[in-house]
DNA sequence: CCTATATCTGCGAATATGTGCAGATGAGCA
DNA sequence: TGCTCATCTGCACATATTCGCAGATATAGG
């Protein structure tokens, strides 16, 4: 059943659409409502430029939907259900975060990545 | 509020650990219950050795546990909840696939990867 | 037409991920 | 102990992603 490896096939490449923290925001940030470019990259605190690759990604996967008004693109959240899902992960992720051996690697690679040290939750 | 970066960055991460066709499959498979790593090695036709690693991957994200017996390991499905949350993924998926034109691109990229062609659906 | 703003695209370098293979580890059995 | 099977790990190479930047397109207003 060849139906059933393509949708295996579409929905890895679909989680590799999400796979990334940006990508992850925007959809955040996209849930209480639409946005244009500009507005996002201030948000996620990346060029435009990329922000637009990024949205150019999830549009090619039905995530978001582009409108033009004038010079400014709005974009917003393509469909409630499937946004709902992957926020929806968030809530796992959280949870996961309580595990104090995911929490310190997590946060090893959040200083990782942003060259500087959080404050300490918990000793 | 670095516990929400956090969480958001971890949900990336998470997405990145099921963004591969292998990966996904594995947790298909064990959806219908606990296996080995052999055995899984010959469903999704590829080496134990790499599905060792896959396994690792998803081990990680605490997607799966494994259970030593003997010489062998099982594996199987660390949270209900969870595996739930990811194979809900696929209704979107083959409800995304309905579309023509990702439905051509999904081939496309099948054909790509496999290296011959599938029948084909609709003219 | 010309300029300015907003968004998008193309390109090369840095980085991450996947792959295959050789070999290590661990468990059972003689 | 030595042998074998099942699984895991380390390393080098191939491939894919991300990033920053330079420039292309699109739109509004003079």
């Amino acid at each position: 059943m060849p139906q059933r490896a393509l949708a295996t096939r579409e929905l890895a490449s679909l989680f590799g659409a999400l796979a990334h923290p940006d990508r992850v925001q925007l959809l955040e940030e996209l849930g209480s409502g639409e946005q244009d470019v500009n507005s996002l990259a201030e948000r996620v605190e990346c060029t435009s430029s990329r922000v637009s690759q990024h949205l150019s990604q999830l549009k090619a996967h039905r995530l978001v939907v582009a409108r033009r008004d004038g010079r400014h693109v709005y974009y917003r959240l393509a469909d409630d259900r499937v946004a709902a899902w992957v926020l929806e992960g968030l809530d796992f992720t959280e949870a996961a975060l309580l595990d104090p051996a995911r929490m310190r690697e997590a946060m090893a690679q959040a200083r990782e990545a942003w060259g500087h040290a959080e404050e300490n939750q918990a000793p």
